[in-house]
Parts: C-alpha cells; sequence; structure tokens
RNA sequence: GGGUAGGUGGCCGAGCGGUUAAUGGCGGCAGACUGUAAAUCUGUUGGCGAUGCCUACGGGGGUUCGAAUCCCUCCCUGCCCA
C-alpha cells in the first residue's frame, strides 16, 4: 500500500523529468535517487555548473535551467555552480578555440547579472549558489597532480572538441585538459546527486562519476538536454555566434527572432522551450507535412508561447500584432500602430530647420558609420515618414516632430523633440 | 634543441614588388519576391569633410619611385625529429 503510493510517485517524477532530454545516464539510477530521497525526506542535489563569462542568458540556457526548475517543483534541491576559477582557464566546450581567461572583477560583476536572470527561472528558495575557487584554490599542487594521475590523455582526448581541434592540427594547451577535471571533481565537493547540462557536456559529466567513486561517493547521475539551435538552424544558440534569442530582450524582438528560425527546427524549440504535450506537437509536425496546417502559423503559434513566457500574454499580444502590421502587412512608416523605438533629437540640432539624412541617423545611433547608413540609403533601406529616400544628400525637415524613421528591415525610430 | 610549414579584412582562404581596399566562400546587411525577420534570387559588405584622402595583410625596422609581396629582427602556431 504505502510501497505502491511510493513508486506511483518516482513514476511520476521520471515522467516529467524525462520530457525533452536528450540522455539520462541512468534512468534506473535516477528512479533509485528519487526512490531514496521519498523515503528519507532528503531532496537530492542537482549540479548544473555555470561558466560566468556570459553573463546575457538566452533561450539555450533555459533549456537547462527550465530542467533544473522542474526538479525545484518536485522538491529537490539545485546547487548552482559559479566556475569562477575554471573561468580563469577558459573552458574549451564546443569550441575551435581557446577561451581568454577573465579577471576577477569581472566574474564577480558578470556573476551578479547573472543571477538577476537565472532567479526568472529558478526558486532561490531551493537554490545554493557556490564558487568553485572554494574548494579549488585550495588544492595542492600535489593533490592537482594526484587528481591528473586518474586519467590519460587518450580519455580526455576522446572528448569531441579536442579530438576535433587535435585532428585538425589546431591547437590544445595542456592547460584546457585540466578543465575537465575541475568540473568533475566539483561534482565530488559538493557530493551532487545529479548533473545536469547539455549533451556537450557528457564527457565532464561521465569524468565525475568515476571520480566520486574513486572518492567514495555515489556517482551522480547524468541527465543531458538537447543543444538548442540558433536562429541560423544549425549552430548551437550562443552568443558569440550572434544567433540567439535573450531572455531580457522586448518582446517585439523576442518574437521577431522566433519568426525568423528557419521552418526545419520548429518541433525543436516546441518541445525545448514551451510545455505543449509532446503528441500535439507531434500532430503539429504531421499536419504541416499534410499541408493542413501553414508553417507560418505554427511559428505564429510558437512565437508568441514563448514571448508570453517572458513578458506575459498582453505583451506578447502586442508583438504579434506588430509583426502583423510590419511584415504581414507591410505598413509604412507613416502609421502610427508600429512601435519605435523613442529618440531624442540631438541637442545641437535644435533650431536648425533641416538635417541631412546620413548626419541624423549617424547622430542619433543608428549605424556604426556613416558610410553604412550611405550604403542603406543607396539600397533603398531608408524611409522617412513614409517615404523611401534615395538621395545620400535628401535634407529631413526638422520642422514637424516625430519624425517616423525606418532603417533597415527591422529598426523604426521616432526622432523627438526632447 | 634541430628541421620544416605558416600568421592576410568578423571567420575561412587566394594573392607572393605596381589599376590590390586586396579573387573566392561563409557570415552580415539591403532589395525583389513571398508564407515570416522562413525559403529563393539579386546586389552590397574598412573609414572620412569623398571624382580625393586615411587606415589595413602578426609587431618593429629596412630596401624601393612603389611592398601583403624582397631583406633584418622580435613574437606566435602546426607538423616531424630529439
Amino acid at each position: 500500500m504505502e510501497n505502491t503510493a511510493l513508486e506511483q510517485e518516482v513514476n511520476r517524477q521520471l515522467a516529467v523529468l524525462r520530457r525533452g532530454t536528450a540522455e539520462i545516464i541512468s534512468e534506473r539510477e535516477l528512479g533509485e535517487k528519487i526512490r531514496v530521497s521519498l523515503r528519507t525526506g532528503k531532496p537530492m542535489r542537482v549540479k548544473l555548473g555555470a561558466d560566468p563569462s556570459a553573463p546575457d542568458l538566452h533561450l539555450g540556457h533555459t533549456v537547462v535551467l527550465g530542467k533544473l526548475r522542474q526538479f525545484q517543483d518536485l522538491g529537490h534541491q539545485v546547487v548552482f555552480i559559479i566556475g569562477d576559477y575554471t573561468a580563469r582557464i577558459g573552458d574549451p566546450s564546443g569550441r575551435s578555440k581557446t577561451r581568454p581567461p577573465l579577471s576577477g572583477e569581472q566574474i564577480d560583476c558578470n556573476a551578479r547579472t547573472y543571477f538577476e536572470q537565472v532567479y526568472r527561472i529558478l526558486d532561490p528558495q531551493r537554490t545554493e549558489v557556490r564558487y568553485n575557487g572554494e574548494w579549488l584554490s585550495v588544492l595542492s599542487f600535489e593533490e592537482i597532480i594526484r587528481l591528473a594521475s586518474r586519467f590519460t590523455i587518450q580519455q580526455i582526448l576522446e572528448r569531441d572538441d579536442f579530438s576535433k581541434r587535435y585532428h585538425a592540427q589546431v591547437p590544445i594547451f595542456v592547460h584546457e585538459f585540466f578543465y575537465p577535471l575541475m568540473q568533475s571533481y566539483d561534482s565530488v565537493a559538493v557530493e551532487a546527486d545529479v548533473e545536469l547540462g547539455g549533451t556537450d557536456q557528457k564527457f565532464n559529466f561521465l569524468l565525475a562519476r568515476e571520480l566520486q567513486v574513486q572518492h567514495g561517493q555515489a556517482a551522480q547521475v547524468a541527465l543531458m538536454m538537447p543543444i538548442l539551435a540558433g536562429l541560423d538552424g544549425v549552430q548551437k544558440m550562443s552568443k558569440s555566434l550572434d544567433n540567439y534569442i535573450g531572455i531580457a530582450e522586448s518582446p517585439v524582438d523576442m518574437y521577431g527572432k522566433c519568426m525568423s528560425i528557419p521552418d526545419g527546427i520548429m518541433g525543436q524549440y516546441y518541445t525545448l522551450l514551451t510545455d505543449v504535450p509532446e503528441t500535439e506537437i507531434a500532430d503539429i509536425q504531421r499536419r504541416i507535412v499534410e499541408g493542413t496546417l501553414h508553417p507560418m502559423a505554427a511559428k505564429k503559434r510558437l512565437a508568441l508561447l514563448v514571448t508570453e513566457r517572458f513578458h506575459g500574454s498582453t505583451e506578447a499580444a502586442a508583438a504579434q500584432a506588430n509583426f502583423e502590421a510590419v511584415f504581414s502587412r507591410r505598413v509604412s512608416t507613416a502609421s502610427a500602430d508600429i512601435a519605435y523605438e523613442d529618440v531624442p533629437l540631438p541637442g545641437d540640432l535644435s533650431g536648425q530647420p533641416d538635417v541631412g539624412v546620413v548626419d541624423l541617423l549617424f547622430m542619433v545611433g543608428a549605424a556604426a558609420s556613416k558610410s553604412e547608413l550611405r550604403r542603406l540609403v543607396q539600397q533603398g533601406g531608408i524611409e522617412v515618414n513614409g517615404e523611401r529616400i534615395a538621395d545620400i544628400g535628401f535634407r529631413v525637415s526638422l520642422r514637424d516632430l516625430p519624425l517616423r524613421m525606418r532603417v533597415g528591415k527591422k529598426r523604426f525610430l521616432s526622432v523627438n523633440r526632447e
């Protein structure tokens, strides 16, 4: 009787946690850990390591964070590790290049901005934050050597990114080999029951399991989420590739960026970023193939759901309306129902009757250089109050403000008096 | 330590004394079209007070009327040997 209820709960938790995962090593062990946790009333310790070099969170990060949140909702404890010490090395994960190391101040500052964002998803009450410098900085050289002696170069070279670089004859520095060791040692230090991350972390997770066993602990369960593709649909979402959707972005940009993903990765986005049931997602995909559901309609719903998650339904609906006005109905800048970015008229222009388009746009910060703006004009990418400007010498009258301008496809400016 | 091949624009990669701001590809941007900031096609892609000027081919120095291209020197990387 007791036992049946327990097993039901174990299965319920497993079902929740399984959704969207790429791999769990192993599911049986996870079930066992949940069972023990329920019996003893001791929550599982679920580890996530974060690299403090990229303080702007994007949707790619939310895939793993969302999964952590599910653990919390099931009563478990998240152990969030800031890799301050690791950041001084430069994580080679998924990279073809060595990362530059970070300074202490940068790391602190990054960590602060990081948590402002992380707590939009995680429950601070069930989150324990640790810096790995706490235990890594006190290791003696002898201890480090001993740690390193447990693994072989060949094992480390098994790692995909290392072996790629090795075969491509791209330099791999010796210190980079320590990254997996440090991360694994983190698991030992915090006695992790489960570790979460992307599939690119698999090697590190497995290494941690071995190291924990060597230290007399039970091996952690490794739970890997798929890597979210970026806007290009091919590479992983990342800031450095500039193919990301930031969680702090405006509703309009968030919606628009969602609409710019290739049709082919919609399914992935649905599973990893929304809570639409998996059966329904399969149904959506089937109907697109059949031709009974327009891909654009499916994508609009996705964009709406994602935007709602971070901005609420009112803002999301407004973003959708704006998108339809600008891109479906192609409303010109003469219209008022477009989301404009307000910019003040530069001070030294007040009193002037008119100004050259290029100069005005430059002063207002619409582009990095005047050459770029000239190019935009010549290519027909500039519109002022609904009129496309073709001449780079065009002078804009400053008599009637606000001035509505379109710069390129997606920037809309409204120049106002201060 | 020895030998050898290299370091070119956001990235990859040609050029090897003179129309070379530097072929090409990727990426970016714009336009057309459309089903969306999808797809496809076309154009464009260092900066500026602009028929010219400035900056740029790892750093510094030199040869020359003229260098990314030749010489010296320093720094960095791959590969082979020890």
